[in-house]
DNA sequence: CATCGATATTGACAGATGTCGATGTCATGG
DNA sequence: CCATGACATCGACATCTGTCAATATCGATG
């Protein structure tokens, strides 16, 4: 019943894994890991990720988060769509209006993966 | 008598900053994470610094890492420039042989950045 | 049902990135 | 001082990525 491996987000593929520093990662691991890394690798997404975060009521809307950038509607949906399939953010249509919030395991697994200060 | 901001390497630009989730991160702050996060986003890379990391004396040859790959030399040669220029490896030469060593401060301040354990 | 406004998708394009083979550098040993 | 072996750099190439303008989708509203 469960999905396989290739069905997973990203963030439910990692959140199996041993500290990065505990052992050395497999290559499987590794290939598994990145996107979810990539995801947060570039300054618009972590503004993004950043700004729906630390919202009140842990949610933001598109219409807000166009308004904090200099970029096209186009290029800020595209990246948001890049952190929601890698489940780092949560999408919800509501009217006309769609609200994203940060799927709070996500970001810690992956702190954990790097830090080590899980088990 | 500090450098300026520009020749910091992107560990050292970060090591100011709160958690991602506490508070949007500025254009500024996340321009200067991002090029730390990018450093880590790549399968070959996160395999490199967890081989580095978890290997005895916590360094590693780069004859070591080489063989740990189906890659080219220069290529792995490559991938631990990135990491170096980062700030997330140290390099020491002796006598025929490099060897690295991850900057433990480095992930410890990024792992922190993702997961708001620290203040 | 025609329109409008919010968001997503598509297609195109320039620039960044990962990889390799060839070559350079540099310390060591003969 | 020449050869060798470890590692870095260079140049080329295919692929991936970020961006935009144009267009599609889809609720709400008159």
């Amino acid at each position: 019943m469960s999905k396989s491996l290739l069905q997973l987000t990203p963030v439910e593929a990692v959140a199996c894994c041993s500290p990065v520093t505990r052992e050395p990662l497999t290559a499987d691991a590794a290939e598994r890991i990145a996107p979810l890394v990539k995801a947060i690798a570039d300054p618009v997404r972590l503004r993004l990720l950043s700004i729906v975060a630390s919202h009140a009521d842990g949610e933001a809307c598109v219409c807000d988060l166009n308004d904090a950038f200099d970029l096209s509607q186009p290029t800020i949906s595209h990246h948001l769509k890049l952190l929601h399939e890698a489940g780092l953010l949560e999408r919800e249509k509501r009217g006309v209006w769609v609200y994203y919030r940060v799927n709070a395991a996500a970001l810690g697994d992956l702190s954990a993966l790097l830090g080590g200060v899980g088990a």
